[in-house]
DNA sequence: TCATTTAACTAAACCGGTTTAGTAAAGCTA
DNA sequence: TAGCTTTACTAAACCGGTTTAGTTAAATGA
C-alpha cells in the first residue's frame, strides 16, 4: 500500500495524503473531514511510508550512526544499548558498525554512514583519524565523540575522567598500605589510555612514592594474553616484587588475575589488585575486584541528547563537552 | 558530487556513468576509453552514491536488519558482532534494534525495518509474535530466526540444542555423585527455556533419580534478583537440601552464586553448581563455573550465510534448519 | 455586484540514483 | 549502395515519497 494508492482510492492527491499523514493537515487547510478519511484509511490498511523515499526527498533519515571499536566488548555493548533506548525516545533508529580499532575501517564507515544519509554520528574513534573528524566538522555535520576525543579539535564529546578514575584506585591501594604498585596497560596512543597512566603516576607521586619504569608494563593490544605471563612474572620477581597491581582495562584485569591464579598467588594478601572499568561478574570473582566503574548510562544518554539537539537545532543549553566521573567500587581485591 | 555532476562534467549521460560505476559498462558496450574516464573522475572526486536513492530505485538496500532482545546481554552482543563481521564480507551493513522481550516492540521493529527496505532480517524473537513471522513467510521475505524459533512455522533457523546442553551439565553433576539436584530457571514461554527444563528432567530420569517439583524454581524474568534469595533458601532448607543446582541462564548463575556466597555456602563442597551458557569471567569466578557454552560464532556466521543465500537466491545447498551443539566446559564449580 | 480573500485542494517538480527503450553513426553484407 | 548489425551512447520513465506553486469554488467585503 503506497501513498498514491491511498490518494487514488480516496480520490485525493498524493499531496493531500502526504500532508495529512505528516500532521501538516491543519496548517495546510485540509478539512477535518478529509483528514479523518485519510487517517482512518491509512490506519485501516496499516500504511507505513517507505523510509528510503522519505529520507531521499527530505534529506533526513531519522537514523543515527554509531561507530564503535567493537560491539562484543561489554563496555561498548552497554553504551550501544543505552544509546539505542535514548535515540528511540527521540524517534531515531541506530545503525552501528565496528571499526575494530582500525582507522581505515573507521574512515570507510564514516563515509558509508554519510552515504546512508544518517542524520548524525556518535563515534568512539580510534583516535587515529583526525582527518575525517575534521571533515565532519568542516561539513558542519552533527556528531558527538564518545569515550575518546581529539584534544586539538573543537567538537562535542562525552568522555570519562580516566585520569581521576585511575588516580582514585591507585590512591586507594596506597591508603591501604601498598607501596610498590605495578601498572599494567596496553600499548596505545589512545588519550584515554595515556590518561590512565598519568593518573596512576600522579597518585604515586602525590604520595611520595617512586615512579619506576620497571613497575609499568605496556602490552600489545592484540597479544596481551600471551604477554601477560611475562609482565606478571616481571612484576613479581624478587628484584621488583610489587605488592599491588593496577590494571588499566577490564580485560587486562581478567587476564592478569587468571595469570596470578595460575601462579598460585594469594590475592589480595600477597598482591592486591584494582581495575579501571568493570566486567559483568567482577563482584563474583575471587576475590571480588575493586574498580573505577564508568558511567555507561550517562555516556549513552548524554551523547544522544547532544546529538539530537545538534541535529534538530534545538539549541537547548546542553553542555557539549563532558568529562564524566567514574565511580569507585571498593571490593576485596584491594585488600581491605 | 552527484552522478549528474559527473555526467555533465564529462559530457555524458547519467545512464553511462551509472552503468560504468556499477560495473556494467562492458555488457552495455561503453567504450573502454569512456569507462576509464568515468572511473578515474569518480575516484578523483571520491564519488560515493547516495544509498537512499540507490536503495529506492533498486528496491535493495544492502542492509540486514537484526532484531534481538537486548544488545547489552553479552550473548547477543557477541552474536551481533559475528553477524556484523560476516555480513560485511558479503557487502551488507547491519541495522540492529532491541525488542526488550516485548512482542509489540518486536512487531513494530519488523515493520519499521521493512519500511527501511532492509534486504533481509535476522531475528531472535520473543516467540510471542507468530503473526508477524507468518507474514514475513507469506511475503516470501528473506529472514532467519536465531536462538529462538517457532516450532510450528516452517522457517530458516539457527538455534542451539538447549535440551542436550542442559542434559549434559546435569548428567555431569550426577556422574560426580550429586543426587539432589535443584534447577533454577525463569518463568517463560520461550521454547529454549522449556527445553532446558526438559533436558534437566531427562537427565534426572535417565539416572533413576526422582523429579521433584520442590527442586525446580521458576523466577520472574524481571525480578529474578529479588526472588533468587527465596529460591536459594528454599532449595537449601533441611527438608529439601539439594547438593547441586543447575542454572538455566548465565545471569541466573551469577545471581545465584552471589546469593550462595552471601549465605556462606561452600561451592562446590556443599553445593555444586553448573550453568547453561557462559559469562565473560566465569573462569575467574570462585569457583570457576562449569557451563554449556553456546557456539555464538557459529550462530552468527550460519545465520548470515543462510540469509544472504536466501536474499541473493544463490541456492547454495546450505542446511537452513540448524540445531547447534553446546560445548561442555568443565570447571571447578561442579565439584570434580 | 464585482473584486478580493480564504478554504480546500492539486499538478508537477524534485530527491539522486537505476533502468527501459531508444537513437545516431559507423561497419558490414550482398 | 540500400539494408541490416553493431557500437556507443542518451532521453525519459521510474522508485515512493515531499514540497512548491498554483487552481478552483465559495465566502466575504465595499
Amino acid at each position: 500500500m503506497y501513498l498514491k494508492d491511498i490518494a487514488s482510492d480516496l480520490n485525493l492527491s498524493k499531496t493531500a495524503v502526504s500532508l495529512v499523514l505528516n500532521n501538516r493537515g491543519n496548517e495546510n487547510k485540509i478539512s477535518q473531514k478529509t483528514q479523518k478519511r485519510i487517517i482512518d484509511y491509512a490506519k485501516k490498511h496499516n500504511y507505513k511510508p517507505n523510509q528510503l523515499a522519505r529520507g531521499l526527498s527530505r534529506g533526513k533519515s531519522e537514523t543515527i550512526g554509531l561507530i564503535i571499536p567493537n560491539i562484543s566488548d561489554i563496555f561498548y555493548a552497554k553504551i550501544a544499548s543505552h544509546i539505542e533506548k535514548k535515540a528511540k525516545l527521540y524517534g531515531y533508529t541506530v545503525v552501528y558498525s565496528s571499526s575494530n580499532e582500525n582507522p581505515e575501517i573507521e574512515s570507510e564507515l564514516i563515509r558509508s554512514m554519510l552515504n546512508r544519509q544518517v542524520d548524525g554520528l556518535i563515534i568512539a574513534s580510534t583516535q587515529q583519524n583526525q582527518a575525517d573528524i575534521q571533515i565532519l566538522k568542516d561539513l558542519n555535520f552533527p556528531f558527538v565523540l564518545i569515550d575518546r576525543h581529539y584534544p586539538n579539535i573543537e567538537t562535542n564529546f562525552v568522555i570519562v575522567d580516566n585520569f581521576g578514575g585511575t588516580k582514585d584506585i591507585t590512591q586507594h591501594l596506597i591508603k591501604n598500605g601498598r607501596k610498590k604498585i605495578g601498572f599494567i596497560t596496553i600499548k596505545s596512543n589512545l588519550d584515554a589510555i595515556e590518561q590512565r597512566l598519568l593518573g596512576y603516576q600522579d597518585a604515586i607521586k602525590a604520595n611520595n612514592l617512586e615512579i619506576k619504569s620497571e613497575n609499568i608494563k605496556q602490552l600489545d593490544v592484540v597479544d596481551y594474553q600471551k604477554e601477560m605471563k611475562q609482565a606478571i612474572s616481571d612484576l613479581v620477581k624478587p628484584s621488583v616484587n610489587v605488592d599491588a597491581i593496577v590494571f588499566s582495562t577490564h580485560y587486562l584485569t581478567a587476564s592478569g588475575l587468571r595469570e596470578l591464579k595460575l601462579l598460585k598467588f594469594k590475592v589480595p594478601q600477597q598482591i592486591a589488585l584494582v581495575s579501571f572499568d568493570e566486567l559483568g561478574a567482577f563482584d563474583l570473582v575471587e576475590p571480588p575486584i575493586t574498580t573505577s566503574k564508568q558511567p555507561v548510562l550517562d555516556i549513552g544518554n548524554l551523547a544522544v541528547e547532544i546529538l539530537v539537539n545538534d541535529i534538530e537545532n534545538k539549541n537547548l543549553k546542553i553542555e557539549n563537552k563532558n568529562v564524566l566521573k567514574t565511580k569507585l567500587l571498593i571490593r576485596k581485591s584491594c585488600g581491605i
